[in-house]
DNA sequence: TGCAAAAATATGACCGGTCGTCTATAAAAA
DNA sequence: TTTTTATAGACGACCGGTCATATTTTTGCA
């Protein structure tokens, strides 16, 4: 197996294992002997497939929201669903991740980075909004579709809707942590239903 | 002055002081040696003072509430305006503090402790979670007088339809912190105004 | 009121441990 | 042998927390 080859796979496992504990314990939380700890690699290793914590985290949040896309991106795509239910579905999808996979306590990656460090590192800030523009721009479209077939109020603003939509989100998975309870995003899916894909 | 009062006096002088340093940089980003440097007093006295570093987080997180509840409760209290926009400038006047005071660049206190340590400290979590209930308690009995009034459709729970605002306004934070502009702020007093108080 | 005993508060050196990072060197490849 | 890749462990700084001791304040009694 070709060298670089082999680099990157040494690579994209410390991301893997050292991803799930930022995601849990946040960025100040989380120490580099905690991330070479659980991936079974040298301390001194870490600095030679990452130039710092900050470079390792900047390339922690863009697997993990490339995971993420690869996760959720077929429901919004499905033509033959309407793009209102694709809306719908797209969040129950994300809900029951949150639900199934992560027993209501991690949240999201990024909301999580981001309101943690996105005073504290530019480089950390900028990927996040990178990254949270993108999914955006993937809702806008299917809202703008909705609109077309009137299943949105065709006079709101598609940009202004999804950041309103992905902003409820975001806080609901803090109440969820904090009240460790299903509730929240329940709560979240049934005004979603009843206030904007009415 | 009484020998109580005064201690009284110089916890909450380390309480004012070490608040500012939780809110903004976290508790894991946050040492008890910063806190005692911004306070300038010797380090064991923090120990006199407050048990653990958690002891203080959370008599932190009880003084913040209450200041919060003090900068806020007349303008849901007062009965000269309707209830409707008293839930309206009761939040366009948690968004200008957010702007003014702070920069757009803290947040809430209780939501960054929360979605930080939530998982971490049940003490903190519970703390958290207590103040925010009453918080919402207050937001309850304002929307049941705009629901009698028919300002707010009269379909919708109370309890329901707060918590999916004050989730919508916690994560309308991240945003705003993760943009660092008043984008999110002015979006969030859009659609509460447009979806949920018209 | 004067004053010593006692209680409350102040102080910073110190503890074991961990932090993020770097350098000297070993192992592998060329 | 030279160059590249990988590792071990040392580095100084800092972590949350403790401690013996010094200082101040309050108290009880003469």
């Amino acid at each position: 197996m070709s060298k670089t080859i082999k680099h990157q796979e040494k690579t994209d496992f410390l991301l893997d294992k050292g991803l799930e504990l930022l995601w849990c314990k946040g960025y100040n939380g989380t120490s580099v002997n905690d991330i070479v700890k659980v991936a079974d690699v040298p301390k001194g290793s870490f600095y030679f497939y990452f130039d710092s914590k900050e470079d390792f985290t900047v390339k922690a949040l863009d697997r993990y929201f490339a995971l993420k896309r690869a996760a959720t991106a077929e429901v919004l795509e499905d033509r033959s669903v309407s793009p209102s239910q694709r809306l719908y579905n797209y969040y129950e999808k994300r809900v029951n991740i949150m639900k199934d996979q992560l027993n209501c306590t991690w949240g999201c990656m990024g909301a999580n980075i981001g309101n943690e460090m996105s005073e504290h590192s530019e480089k950390i800030r900028v990927t996040i909004v990178n990254h949270e523009e993108k999914i955006r721009r993937q809702l806008v479209d299917v809202v703008i579709e909705a609109q077309m077939d009137e299943e949105i109020d065709h006079t709101v603003d598609p940009d202004n809707i999804v950041a309103f939509i992905e902003d409820a989100y975001k806080g609901m998975l803090i109440s969820m942590k904090e009240t460790q309870s299903a509730g929240p995003l329940d709560n979240f899916l049934f005004f979603l239903k009843t206030l904007i894909l009415k």
